[in-house]
This record gives C-alpha cells, structure tokens and sequence, in this order.
DNA sequence: ATGAAAGCGCTAACAT
DNA sequence: ATGTTAGCGCTTTCAT
C-alpha cells in the first residue's frame, strides 16, 4: 500500500505538502508546478487514502449510514437506495446500510455498531410516509428522514407530494377519456391518504366533472379489495377509470374485469401509485403508474445530510444517473425542513373505450 | 469518547494489559481478577474500541462487503441482505452493501473504495442463479459467491437445489390432487431450468404419472406467458395443476383462468417458484409457492467468508433468526465450494378440484 | 504477570 | 511556500 511519506519521497517534499494537496487545499499555500507534480506522482504510483489513518485523525470516516425499518427487505426500496448510493459516491461518501426495527432494542446496537464505525450521519428511512420519531441512539446525530417526518420536527425530511400524486393520476385518466372515476383507496390511517384524496377531487373539479363519493372504495389489503370488487362493479356499472392507492389493488381489479369480459387499458384504464413496482413491470404492462419518489428522495436525503456535516449548501437533485424524467427541485428552505418531491407518470399507455 | 488509556489509568494498570484483556488474549498473561477488573470498568465506562485505532494497526476493520448487481435493486434481494447481515452480526462483522453491475467499469471504482475501506473480505451476490466471471478488482480478494458460482471454479460458492424445488413443487402439486401437470417454465438459458425441470419429471415419475411433454411450455415473459395461456388452456382443458418457473408466470394462469370461470385453489392449483415475494403476499393468497433460500444462502455465504478471514471452521446454519424451517446444514467440504440449499415449502393451501 | 515504548499513516498547528 | 513535529488510540514487541 503506497503510503503519503512514499510519494512525498519521491517528489522530494515533506509529507504535509503531499497531504494539503491530496486533499485539496492546497490553495495559495503550495506553489502550483509542486502540487501538480505531487498529484502526477500519486496518480502513477496509484496511491489510496488510509481511511483507517485519516479518520483516527480527523474522527470522520466520510461514510454515512442508511437505517431503514425493513427497507431494504421491500421492493421499492431499491430506488431509494440506488439514490441514496449515487448521490453518496457524487459526494466523496461510502454509503453503509443496515435494517433496523422500529422501535426494537436491537436497533441500538445496529446504530451503535455504526456510529462506532465513525459514520458521519445517519439517513433514517421508512417504507411508507409517516410520522416517525427517531430512537434515542440517534439522538445527538446528524439524521435526515426519508419518506417520512419527523414527530418532534427537529430533523429534517423528504416526503412524496402526495397531492400532486392523486391529481396527476386522476387527471392522467381524465385525459384518457375516463368520465366515472373510483378512487380505490384504504381503510388504513396513512399520511399519504388525504393528499391523495384532495389531488383526485381538485382534478374532478378543475376538468368540471362531479365527484360522487359512492365512486371512492377503501379497502384493506390487495385480497380485501378482491372480495369486494364484484359488488362495485355491479352497483356502478359506467365506471371506466380507477386511481388505486396503491398497485397492489390494480390486480383484484384485473380479475374482476377479466370475469366480466372486460380489457384494461381498452374498456377500463387504471392507474395505481406505485408500491410493488415489479407487479406494473412483470405483470401488467398495461397498468399506468404514478411512480413514488423514491430515487429522488434517496439522493436528496443525501445532499442534505452531506450539507449538514460539511456545513454546506445542499446539493441539488440528481442531473444524471437514474434517468429522471420530470423531477424539479424542490424549494430549499432553511425553515422547512420538510421538502416535497415531484411525481412522473412512468407510462402513459392507457385507453379506456366505455365512455 | 472513552478510550483504553482512560480505563488503565482508573484501573491503575497499563494499556497493553487492558488491550490484551478487552481482546480475549489474556490467556494465562493477565491475572484473572486484574481481567475481570478491568472489564468491569470498561462496560461501566461505556467502552466502545476505536476502529479506525485498530484498523490502523491491524489492517483489518471486521467488516465485510456484500457485492450485488442489483439485488438490493430486486424484492427477493431483502431475505439474502436480512441473512447475510444476521450472520455477520452474530460474528461481529459489520455489513456493507454496495451495488455494482456485473461488467461494468464504475463497479471497480466502488469495489476499490471498499477495499480502501478495509473490508476483509466479499459477499458477490446475484439476482439468479448463472455462473459468473469475477471482476478483476475483486482478483486477489477474498469473496465468497451468493445465488451464483464461480466460472473460474476457484471461489466458493452457494446455490439453491434446483432439483429439489422442482420436485417438491411437482410432489406437493401431486398430493393436492392433480393428474395433468403442466410445466411453465422459460425461453431463456438459465441455469435453474434443468434441475427444477428434471425434478418435475421425476415427481411425475416416482408417482406413476405419465411425463407428457406438450404440458412443458417455455415461455418468455409474464405477459409473453399471458399472451400464449388461452392457446395453451384450448389445446389441454384437462390440465389440473401449474408449476410456474416463477410467480411472475402465475398472473398469466390466473387471468386466463378467471376468464375461463376457474378459480385457483379450487380448480386448479398453482406453484410457483417465489421470485418476486410480493406477487404471492399481496396479490394472490391462494398461490402455494416455493420459496427461494435467500436468506439462507446470505447467512451461509458470511458464515463461509468469515471462517476464510479468520481461518477457522465454517459457521453452521442459522439457528435463530429469520424462521427458518426445513432448512438442513448442506454438507461441508474443502473440496466442493458449491453448496447446495434445501428449499422449504412456504404455503401449501392447494385445493384442485377436476380431477 | 505486567509495563514501556515504538509506530501504524495521516492531519494540523506551528515553525521557517 | 514548504518543512517540522506532535499526536490520534490502538497493537505488539521486548523488557522486567
């Protein structure tokens, strides 16, 4: 392993010269010729920091750790660590991730193991948006929440923008032709629910068409929503659009329309949030989806810790990588914490006929 | 932060011996009530080892790398990852993650920064079983390889039994009934086909029920698999059971079938081979499938790279944990890097009715 | 059985 | 603009 005093031999410095211009702070303090002869001899000589040496230093790592309660055991938690990783390697950052359980005894000893490990921050990200409040051995950390916010409101966060979600899904029917809009959404105490809600009613009102709350159908799970899908298809047999909650509905709608002879994306369109996005991919190319920021919400969440640690301006959102279509950057705000995303439609093939 | 030479000074010892006893080497050099002693004023103190101090010194940091293409990217990534993190927890290693795509220049970048982490060594994990050439940053590395071996035949390596999967699958499908079993399974040149498909065949066998090769129909995609059913249910009406490659093929049966007025579960049973979890506990209750070892092969992979690290015997299998119920040790041997995992049914509600 | 001391590779305060 | 020097906390060899 070729070490600073080994370059700083071979071009006849000292070893401090070689460290302020490997590290690049060299400016107005090493003579430009010695710092670009010093960078040529490293390059050749193939020389890699001694993270080890550095952060006994210095008591940083350039590491951050992603806690996740069971996020990287769900499917979309690929995207979210995908953004969280490119954004970390954009910075200078290695990225560690562990799972932890919510709440659990054990998860302090993950964060602990961690914070030992010296990382410099902590992404604290969930699977759904949430309220969240952070464990105790998380406390005196640098932490920034992903897909969910922070109870005490002390530590900042990124969440989906979950209006703009149900409006452009509603209106992504609307345009589709559809007239008789279900809102198939769940029985379940979510945060994301009543942004939706107002996203699918604000896009009925704006194209002036009624909204009839007999249309909207909370379900439980994906099976609850089978077990009741024959019965709304008979009382409303005109409707010709659904805005699922989440994709996973798309599916009990499928059955019951192959029973009935109907074809989704000619007879019926439907559109469902994103959750499982394998099922839109394996299963059903003919499903539209309004994709969750989850790419998004990893790389931003980065930005931000890595600005917290450095005391920097946060990055802005990703430019390359992941192809992002319609992302904006959201609004940075020192006094809000609490960032919101833009959504993109991932696919737009949809066509309903029964108008 | 509290360091060694804190816990000497209240001990009134020196900091080798409390290195010596806060490391298990104190072996007939250290006093027994000195040891314990100084223990007690080490977890009193909150000791915690500074790894950056000892990794300088040592050049070892006890973590382990897990490479993946993607598979931190895919569902079935999260029962590996949850594995290999609990094996490396019960050897004190810590677990770092980074998602490298196979052949691909920017993945010797992310390799090199781990190793510059001080990884003792590599976890390659893939998204299916297929042989793979290591990338050369990996070349004199230690690495074991997960759902996956090696085409050099020089690194160890864990797969599922595929022989196994295919005849259980085939048996249970049996004993719920069926007589005409079809095969679902891929166009494409996986490694897996052979062994699940010669299981099937010898269920078929071992039962006394004719191998019918037109109930074998390899197909492309889930939507390919969609596309080319109502053929396959016109040309066999008398076929009573599926075994699907993978679940993402169910969908397909399932659709056609409720076009047909059958209902899975009652009419006809279907098995798939669990790729993609989600399908199976979100969409579809009624689909019995055979779940993929991933957890094991995670846990078995650390087990095996730690004892390469420390140059001791092979941890077993997981006792604790994720639960994990059929799963036998697989037989060690210095000889035979590839091992082989037992599956375990994972539900096994399957009721055919036409018989 | 225990202690003293050197040094891992780097950074940073202080000299020049 | 560049060099000297003193550690960071730990492990390990060599004394005692």
């Amino acid at each position: 392993m070729v070490t600073m005093k080994q370059i700083a031999a071979r071009a006849g410095v000292s070893v401090s010269s070689v460290s302020l211009v490997l590290n690049n702070r060299d400016a107005g303090r090493i003579s430009a010729d010695v710092a670009s002869h010093i960078r040529a001899i490293a390059t050749d000589m193939g020389y890699l920091t001694n993270r080890f040496a550095s952060g006994l230093r210095t008591n940083s790592s350039h590491t951050i750790g992603l806690l996740s309660d069971e996020v990287a055991t769900t499917p979309f938690a690929g995207r979210m660590i995908e953004g969280a990783q490119d954004a970390a390697r954009a910075l200078g950052y290695l990225l560690v991730m562990a799972n932890i359980k919510n709440g659990a005894k054990e998860s302090d000893r993950e964060i602990l193991s961690l914070r030992q490990f010296g990382v410099d921050g902590f992404i604290y990200a969930r699977m759904f948006n949430q309220k969240t409040t952070l464990p105790d051995s998380l406390q005196d950390c640098k932490v920034v929440l992903a897909d969910s916010t922070d109870a005490s409101g002390s530590a900042p966060s990124i969440v989906p923008d979950e209006h703009s979600i149900g409006y452009t899904a509603t209106n992504h029917l609307i345009e589709a032709g559809c007239r008789r809009i279900a809102y198939v959404g769940t029985i379940h105490n979510m945060v994301a629910q009543p942004g939706r809600l107002s996203g699918y009613v604000d896009a009925l009102a704006d194209r002036g068409i009624p909204y009839d709350p007999e249309l909207m159908i909370n379900v439980d799970t994906g099976s609850d929503a089978a077990a009741r899908m024959p019965a709304f298809f008979d009382r409303h047999p005109d409707v010709d659009g659904f805005f699922c909650f989440n994709d996973t509905r798309a599916w009990a709608i499928y059955s019951e329309a192959a029973r009935r002879g109907l074809t989704p994306g000619k007879d019926i369109a439907v559109v469902g949030v994103d959750n499982h996005q394998v099922i839109a991919e394996a299963l059903d190319p003919a499903l539209s989806t309004v994709e969750l920021p989850h790419y998004e919400m990893g790389y931003w969440a980065v930005g931000k810790l890595v600005s917290m640690i450095e005391g920097k301006e946060p990055t802005p959102f990703p430019k390359t990588g992941y192809p992002v279509d319609k992302v904006q950057p959201p609004p940075l705000s020192e006094h809000s914490p609490q960032i919101e995303c833009q959504l993109r439609i991932k696919q737009s093939w949809v066509r309903p006929k029964r108008q």
